[in-house]
Parts: C-alpha cells; structure tokens; sequence
DNA sequence: GTCCACTGTCCCGCTCAGTGGGACACATGC
DNA sequence: GCATGTGTCCCACTGAGCGGGACAGTGGAC
C-alpha cells in the first residue's frame, strides 16, 4: 500500500485474496500454486508449507499429486510451476483472442514509434499484462507479461476504466486506491475527474502513476459488444518519450484492434 | 495416429493420458480444464459433464468451486478458462526464463530471416512452443504458443532429442512416433540416423514431417548444466524459403541464447 | 396449445478420500 | 557430539466430496 515499498517495485501485485469459506482441496491447491512468483520460482516442501499455512504433510502428499498432475514440477532443489500451467495458460479466450488480433498492429506501433508497447486486459479491479513489445535500447521496465497491477494506477488500467460500466469503476474505488507512487490517482475525486477527461480525450495518460520514471499513453480497445476488453499503450522512461505525439498512433492502433475484433465472424 | 486426421491439422497434440489411478478431486478439476482447446473455448456444464464423463451435478459443484478461484469465468453461454490460469502460466519457470533470454535474439533472427522464428521446449515427449514470431507476409502457419506436438515430428524437437540423454530418446521412441504427415520419422531406425546427423551438423531440419508444406530448420539451446533445455528454429512454407542459407543464422542465434543463459547469474 | 429434450441448479444421506500429528532417516552446521 | 533443518511415510479418524435424483426454465417441433 505505501508508495515507498521494500524491494522492486510493482512489477506485480497480489491479486485479490479469495473469498472466506472452509478452504477445499481444489482451494489448498491453488493456494500453493500462488505461493510462486517471480521472486520465488522454486520452492520446497517446507517453504511451501511455511507460505501457505498448512501441514507440512498435507503439502507433501498435495504437492506430489499435482507433480502428477503436471501443474507442478520436482526438481532437485524444490519444486516449481508445471509446463502444464502454461499450456492450460495459453489457451484462456480472455487473453488469447486479445493478443492474437492485436499482435501485428502492436508492432506497427512499436515499429513506428520505438518505443515498449503493452496489451492488457481487465481481471476484477486489476489489469494483467497480456502482450509486451519492449523497446530495443533503453532501461527494462518493470512490466511483465501475466504481471498484475491495480488498475486505476495504470495507463491501460484507466483507459480501460473509463469506458467501463460504472458498477467496474465502483467496484475499484470500493477496493480501494492503492498508491503505487506519490502521483497515483489515490483519491476517488480526483480518480473520477481523470477518467471524464479520458472518455473526452480518448486517451489515457500515465505520469510516474504505476512506476518512478515510467511515462505512457493508453487507448482503449472494444470488443464484440461494444464494452472495453482491453487496453494498448507505449511506454517510455522520463523525458525520452513525446506522449502528445505518441498519443494518436495509440488510439489509431486501437480503433484498428477493435475493429478487427469485431469484424471476426 | 493417422497422417491424414480429419481437419485442421496438428497445431495442437493432446498431451500424455494421465497414468491411471482412481481420480482425486485435483484431478478430476484438471480434467475439466484439458477439456477446454482451441476449437472449444466455451463449454456448458453439460458439454463438460458429457466430455469429461462426470456426473452433471458433480461437474456442476466442481465449475463453481473453480470459478470462485478464478481458474474458470462463467459467460452467459458457458465455462471458459480464467485469467488466473494466465497469471500462474506465465509463472512457470521452464518457459519464462528461456523465452526472456531469447527474445532479442529472436528479434534478430526475425528480423535478419524474415521468416517466422519459434522457441519451444521439451515436456516430456512432446514439445511445447513457448514463443513465435510470425513473418509477416505469407499464410499463417498452424504453430501456436501453448501449443504441443510430438517432438520426433518437429525440428525444434529433433534439435533437443539429438543432444539428450538417450534415456529422453528412448522414452520419445516407447511412445511411439506417430506420423503427422506421410514425412514424419516414424521408424525408431530413420529416427535414430537422423538424430545422428544432427548432432554432427547442429541443424535439425523439418522438411513437412510437422505439417504438409511447412519447412524449418532448428538449433538447440542448452542450459547451465550442458543440456539442452529449448530449441530455435526458423520456419517457411514450400520452397519460399531457403533453409541451407539459414541454418547457420539459426545456429548462431540459439548460440547466443545458450551464452546468455549460461552467463546470468 | 402440448409435448419432448435439453438445459442449469439444488438437496441430502452415504462413504471413502483427504487429513495431519507424529515418527523416521538423512544432511548441515556449530 | 547435539541441534535444526530437510523430505518421506504411516495410519486411524472424519467431514468434504459425491452423485442420484428432483426441479424449474427454455425453446424447438408439430
């Protein structure tokens, strides 16, 4: 929640925690399958039982069925997330079907702009990361595809918003508006403000709101019915990137994702 | 099993029947997940119950457990897989690491060739393409990232058997060498003397043993400890590519990945 | 209109899959 | 030596998961 966090930054956020209720099989399993993540990629028995809270015998009869399982997989010093995972992954519509359409625009956008270009989509109040294009020269940012980051701090997050039903924006302030840095929009007033002048602009802006440094133009991108179901942006670092330039190729690029959205059949 | 399958080819093998043992709740929920695929995104509870040979009310039970844990999204005219199997795929260590290390390279080889540039490991039997980067003239060739084909039929998978244990090999050759096409090594000694000639030549080509009128030529790329852990390879359709003229790009590229691999940390 | 076949949802009593405390062997480090 | 960490396995208890079956709603055929 503070702005000055302890390590890297936000490169990812916790996703929401799940709903209270006497934790089932399927409920422990999942709760080990989230204890990885990118700063733990491989984790023991006793780690996992430490992280997740449940008996170390519990974890080590759960573990090895899921090994069997492919969703996770024993390696000499621990375990680590199954190649099955990916493959399941890989084939959620949410995120396929997005980054399939928008894949050659994108990289006319990156092409003509040299700048790191993302997709994202909208998961509850959070945006996830479904495609990145990153700049050839220049510092690596600190996006990542699959990341997650609360949507109101975020370019695409916003412009997604924006367009959104106001039960979603809702939903958000109601989750609160945790701040990423010390510009993250973390007042509902000026939160709502914002989004009125992305619907008039047709563009959203993101000045050091996720991350120090870190600038970017986003546009949404509508889907069959009409609704937002994602968001494309380029991103640069401080001072080395002309958003006001940048901003119409977004929204062009965008307009070209919708479109061919909902001209397939 | 047959070279000529009914329809679309195989951009997609289904993995390794699960050994037999009487089913767990854990799997039976994986159960549920592989019945969604490319040509099914979206299935009700009775299409699942029907293709998964549950009981309707069990199904029913299971779907919801597995909606609230976001591994599925109910739609109004169905189950599809969730966002968070998205999240947790893009975990799995097997494939972001490699797939981070090499898509610059990847960039290069694209960008240099033209051509359409996959990346993929080994799971198993099988390969699974980790990442592509389409050539952007042409028809669209059926690869797929999350996809999975038998490795003996694929250059990429002839590239990392060839520097396997023989252990890997022999396991590949127990569970068959399906054909995919009338081209495909379907004979362990064919096979063999291939796997022979890559060694010596450290190209692995496919000449339509993947898929009628697909050609490529492929490199493998080792990991810390020597062995090979993914492959690169460089793919065009009949005669509209040539593949001597690119091996040694190919090579080189997967070169650079395994230099790159090997140096971080 | 009346079928019929199909959905999704929910109830509820039975039972066996899942549980987890605890014991054990082994590897480190002091 | 002892202490503290691993991973693995056993086994008696019990409630989570099971699934047959009932139900309401939908929509096409006739």
């Amino acid at each position: 929640m503070c702005p000055t966090e302890r390590d890297s930054g936000p490169e990812s956020w916790p996703a929401a925690p799940l709903p209270p209720t006497r934790e089932s099989v399927l409920e422990r399993a999942v709760m080990v399958l989230r204890a990885f993540d990118v700063k733990h990629p491989v984790l023991t028995v006793s780690d996992l039982s430490r992280r997740v809270g449940l008996p170390k015998s519990t974890v080590h009869r759960l573990v090895h069925e899921m090994a069997r399982l492919g969703l996770l997989e024993i390696t000499p010093d621990g375990m680590r997330l199954g190649m099955q995972l990916f493959e399941l992954g890989e084939l959620a519509p949410r995120s396929r079907d997005v980054r399939e359409a928008a894949r050659p625009y994108m990289e006319d956008l990156h092409e003509a702009t040299g700048a790191t270009v993302h997709l994202a989509v909208l998961d509850g109040v959070d945006v996830v990361y479904v495609d990145i294009l990153r700049a050839k020269h220049g510092p690596r940012l600190p996006s990542r595809v699959g990341g997650r980051l609360p949507a109101h701090a975020t370019g695409v997050g916003k412009a997604i918003l924006a367009f959104s039903g106001p039960e979603v924006v809702t939903g958000r302030v109601a989750a609160g508006l945790p701040a990423l840095t010390r510009h993250t929009l973390a007042m509902p007033g000026a939160f709502h403000r914002a989004l009125q002048s992305i619907r008039r602009e047709g563009v959203a802006y993101d000045h050091e709101e996720s991350s120090y440094g870190v600038y970017c133009a986003a546009a949404p991108v509508f889907g069959r019915g009409g609704m937002p179901v994602a968001a494309l942006s380029v991103t640069g670092t401080t001072h080395r990137i002309d958003l006001p330039r940048l901003a119409p190729a977004v929204r062009t690029a965008a307009m070209a994702v919708t479109r061919r959205l909902q001209a397939s059949v």
